[in-house]
DNA sequence: GTTGAGCGTT
């Protein structure tokens, strides 16, 4: 089997979204997680039993379910405690992951060519989704570029798929990052890592990845050697919690600032 | 009139 791309989406009469296989066929969950954050699975509609069927998921790694994966339409998992009531505010119930709730935030464009204008950039964005805002900055006596501006989404999903690739704008390659000095105006408490507490001594930087690559793609997993009961796991994209949280192994997790 | 890692006049 080669590279290839399967068509997901959020739900079964939604407009699929095309995803990149690896090499040898099989699909990273990481790499769904990515443009559905959250998603712990993929499902879907065999055309002989017409039962939703799961697809296996073997360490991160999700499998075809046949020799291929043919042209169906595989449906995003979620873990169940999502879908719970918030007002239960139990351990995973207690992380806010679902995703449409999520808001967006201004991105960085780094990188942009000096003649690049606002409309530009503007008529670039909304290629991927709405935009609500560009910005190009210039020096305020010249009126020239400084070769960097911003962009906003109305979609976090767009958001996410502009932050996950480099952009050929106007003939150079530029880069859309969260910007690191102003969050947004009314962000709650966010922030890339977070603490675990209460971790046991067999637990394995593998299986904290695991555990919460569900919530999005891990960057960094530290735990301290000698065993301090405790661990730090690190997202690639910003982890928003409503505050101190358990998650369902018993383990609590707050973030770290 | 130049430049090419960075971080936002309102």
């Amino acid at each position: 089997m080669t590279e290839c791309y399967i068509r997901v989406a959020e739900d079964e009469n939604e407009e699929p979204m095309e995803i990149p296989s690896e090499e040898d066929g099989t699909v990273l969950l990481s790499t769904v997680a990515a443009q559905f954050p959250g998603a712990c699975g993929l499902r879907y509609r065999s055309p002989v039993s017409q039962c939703m069927r799961g697809v296996r998921l073997v360490e991160g790694v999700l499998h075809a379910p046949e020799s291929d994966w043919s042209n169906l339409v595989y449906v995003v998992n979620y873990p169940k405690d999502n879908k719970r009531k918030m007002d239960e505010m139990d351990a995973a119930s207690a992380v806010k992951i679902k995703r449409g709730v999520q808001k967006t935030s201004d991105l960085i464009v780094l990188g942009l060519p000096w003649k690049t204008s606002e409309q530009d950039l503007k008529d670039y964005f909304n290629t991927f989704g709405e935009v609500i805002m560009v910005q190009v900055k210039r020096d305020a006596k010249t009126g020239n570029s400084k070769g960097f501006g911003f962009v906003r989404f109305t979609d976090y999903e767009t958001q996410v798929k502009a932050m996950s690739q480099r952009h050929m704008i106007d003939g150079r390659w530029c880069d859309c990052k969260l910007p690191n000095s102003k969050a947004g105006p009314d962000e709650p408490m966010r922030s890339r890592k977070v603490f675990v507490g209460r971790c046991t001594e067999d637990m394995t930087a593998d299986e904290l990845r695991q555990f919460f690559m569900q919530y999005g793609e891990v960057t960094d997993v530290f735990i301290p050697k000698p065993f301090r009961a405790f661990a730090f796991v690190t997202f690639l994209l910003f982890f928003s919690l409503y505050g101190y949280n358990l998650f369902c192994v018993g383990h609590s997790v707050c973030p770290h600032i």
